[in-house]
DNA sequence: GAGGGTTGTGGAACCGGTTCTCCAAACAAA
DNA sequence: TTTGTTTGGAGAACCGGTTCCACAACCCTC
């Protein structure tokens, strides 16, 4: 049988209430606190989270709500996030919602009826349903890669990323390229990483460049390719390295070569990048995450950016002048 | 205010046990039945989760205890526990461990005290520390990947995959070759797989084959390789995708082609070993962590061994005759 | 030595459910 | 009409903590 505090309370000859004082800091003479100190542990005491929470209404747990738990990028994030809470002495709950928006607002409020800590929201974008489940659930929020008023958030200087990768390749005298991008519902990867980049080409002169869109699967950047008009173009630069690795594949099986026949970029410098030597934007999610489960846990403390993203320089871009 | 089942009660004009008996499937007459379901759907009454665990010392939580949070198997796994739990109304608690195996025990006894509803352990290795803890704390557990007497365990065949794979490069014709493995402390991947792995070389005539060991990191296999001796070899077997990958990032900047040079193979079926041509043996991981989840919450249910692991045949295995 | 502060402690109420015991009403059988 | 048997529901105790309040003991001060 489990020891409880009545029991401890029993064995040092102390009331309940005293015991409860002692463990949570309030006055004790040095006597009884030995007294009691001794019993905790010879009966290796530990208190029953239940019960404490009952009262407390709080938990000791974080609720993650992420789209895609097989993803590079949320897994380092995740273990960024753990580590931080770990720390803290709190424990990592996970929601897998699959992409689908309906689970997302299903696990807010689930997590809410948990009476969770915190929830880090990774959402794929926010919808009135997220705006409207995180007014009416009371529990801090920080979304991670997308923003929007009135959400804590934080979030990549995409804007800036694209804009600096841009300079990159136009800086290598690249001027005829394809964009590859995703839907502009995902504000942060479909519209401001696409828009700096965009932003860079028209500071630019005499450049030229063919839009598609595709999704975040490597399978289907892969199925895309045929569709590509490659005419006179000297880089292909993807909104994300699952993109880029798809076109990669395609791009091999022709014969083509990179970046001897054309270069190509990505974004998210995930762990096979190095090996395919694709040259990619650096993003630090594992720093991220930490920050993230710092910032839920205290909101209180001074908002800050998540450390900058940087051009890993690999060789799938080719240096034309 | 959160409603409680004292409101209900209240408002549906009946005392508390009779809603507690109405939420849990006891006898209530018609009439009271429709009473109490409409002051439910009035006030969204949902039962404090604490309050009810406290009395039944359970929750609806199943603890995952994961070595590395960013590996393409783990998260897959993860992945594939979320979805059954899901399904059965459960909620996935994660602790990574960083490889740490005092980490893996302290997770171990965390989760007992949040009386977690079972345990899925995704171990390095079984220890004593791991035996006895797993003894103590009174909770439903299942070993993934590495089985132990007195263990419930799901593991794949990893012996019967490593015989598969080297009779197939054995049928390629190749005699000399190099195997590069991790410690034996694993035991389904430093042990069993190498052992089937040899036991079908044994079976053949003619054949050399040299150990090298390293960890699970595609760095250090790629440090590995300037201390490997690549004379007369025509194939390099390498215990996991990510060790494969290591060395064909070697391989590459060393301008030797795979296969006109060299063959290789590896174990896993990580996504990229899809892009990179990488022959290796798939292991169904999603089926696996959903068997586990369920095989977690209904141990009675019968024993039943994951799906089988299968070769994928792609151009990293030269035919040489 | 009576009045006024501290300090430390015990007791009881409370958090929000579940479950056990007991009782009342309804109906059937004698 | 009396007795026996269901059936449904009320009430209280309980799970294991926290917190509020009252009170006793001690020291200080005028």
């Amino acid at each position: 049988m489990k020891t409880t505090i009545a029991d401890v309370a029993g064995l040092a000859g102390v009331a309940k209430s005293t015991v409860s004082r002692y463990l949570n800091g309030g006055y004790v003479s040095d006597e009884t606190r030995k007294k009691i100190d001794q019993v905790i542990k010879d009966t290796k005491y530990e208190p029953n989270t239940f019960a404490q929470s009952l009262k407390a209404k709080k938990t000791n747990l974080v609720g993650v709500v992420i789209p895609r738990l097989n993803s590079y990028s949320a897994s380092l994030t995740l273990k960024g996030i753990d580590e931080k809470l770990r720390g803290e002495g709190y424990q990592l709950l996970i929601s897998n919602t699959d992409q689908s928006i309906d689970r997302e607002i299903e696990s807010l409020y689930s997590f809410a009826n948990q009476k969770v800590a915190g929830i880090i929201l990774m959402a794929t974008q926010i919808t009135k349903e997220h705006l409207m489940a995180i007014r009416e659930i009371e529990v801090p929020i920080l979304s991670i890669g997308q923003e929007h008023q009135g959400v804590a958030s934080l979030v990549y200087n995409d804007e800036e990323a694209g804009y600096d990768l841009a300079q990159y390749v136009l800086g290598c005298g690249h001027r005829r390229m394809i964009y590859v991008g995703v839907s502009e519902a995902d504000v942060a990867v479909g519209k401001n990483r696409k828009r700096g980049f965009y932003r860079a080409l028209e500071e630019a002169e005499d450049v030229e460049v063919d839009f598609y869109e595709t999704d975040f699967s490597m399978k289907s950047a892969y199925r895309l390719f045929d569709s590509l008009n490659l005419e006179g173009k000297t880089l292909i630069a993807c909104a994300t390295d699952n993109i880029a690795l798809g076109m990669m594949k395609a791009l091999g099986e022709r014969g083509i070569s990179i970046p001897g026949d054309i270069s190509i970029t990505g974004f998210g410098d995930y762990e096979v990048a190095d090996i395919m030597g694709l040259t990619t934007m650096h993003y630090p999610y594992e720093e991220a995450g930490q920050l993230a489960a710092q910032t839920v846990l205290y909101p209180e403390a001074a908002r800050v950016s998540p450390p900058k993203s940087q051009i890993i320089f690999r060789k799938s871009v080719d240096i034309l002048k």
